[in-house]
DNA sequence: TTAGACTAGTTAGGTATCCTAACCATTAGG
DNA sequence: CCTAATGGTTAGGATACCTAACTAGTCTAA
């Protein structure tokens, strides 16, 4: 007999501690975003290019997880604002190759920022070897989001 | 000399990893809420109604961090497809209390429950030493959250 | 080499989400 | 009472999201 494919309780039951935890995070940081000048669609998406480098469209949508309309909209939107711009690949002259301007960087790492001092102060709170458990967890749990 | 108040570099770098994978995860997870037959607004609200009792439009708005008219709106639709019924306080017959209706307690396990599928299937990749060291940090994080 | 298929992105049009301002209805305090 | 405060809704406007339909550039194969 094999293992059920179906998961056990037990993980089901860390897997309903580990989400719970991650929306509660998340909903608390999202106060800081209040003070950010853009909305958090485009700040999210910000990010991506930002970090992603030069990205097309159609990337940049499928990692934020819209159609690409949806995308196109936010970076007309972006880029009105002068956080973005857009280039034309020289290879393909459909697609489009976004970077962010040093504006748009400057905007993203304040955003970004204010919600790290958040959470660093409610970090601040635990001790050295709790710290140290919290690491290692982490390093542990990246892992289960490559994708299989 | 005290320890400065601002956030060492440190608690900030932990802070970083911590709030990325966090994104990343839920980033993840709410593939799974394509199939849901409601919004992930609806979804988030009605998961605060069923969990937290009759609760009032304030407090749910406050709880999902957007204003009364934009509860208002999301209650109104999830009323219209009976996943949620309105009562009246008695003691204050300006106040609602919310309840979900078995259909959509129902709902709600449903996106959930595939949600928590999904994250279990990737901690099943773990050993039994790593789950306890997650579970463990999981434990120290939950402490952080609670308000000041 | 050129017709047709495919791909990147945009436009159009609809619903949902979010806000502020202004408005009822009820309650609480003087 | 009568005014101030509170719970909710309505109105109106911007953004975010979708599908369907379109344009423009690229690739493939006869």
């Amino acid at each position: 007999m094999r293992k059920p494919s179906r998961p056990d309780g037990e993980d089901l039951r860390l897997a309903d501690r580990l989400h719970s935890f991650a929306i509660h995070l998340l909903r608390r940081l999202r106060e800081a975003d209040r003070v950010s000048s853009i909305t958090p669609a485009q700040l999210s998406a910000l990010s991506v290019i930002v970090y992603q480098g030069p990205v097309s469209l159609k990337d940049l949508a499928a990692a934020e997880q819209v159609t690409p309309p949806t995308m196109s909209r936010i970076v007309r939107l972006l880029e009105g604002v002068g956080l973005v711009q857009r280039l034309v690949d020289p290879n393909d002259r459909r697609a489009l190759g976004l970077l962010a301007t040093a504006e748009g960087r400057r905007v993203l790492q304040e955003g970004r920022g204010e919600r790290l001092r958040i959470l660093a102060k409610g970090l601040d709170r635990l001790s050295s070897s709790e710290k140290q458990v919290v690491s290692g967890a982490i390093s542990i749990l990246e892992r289960i989001l490559v994708k299989p």
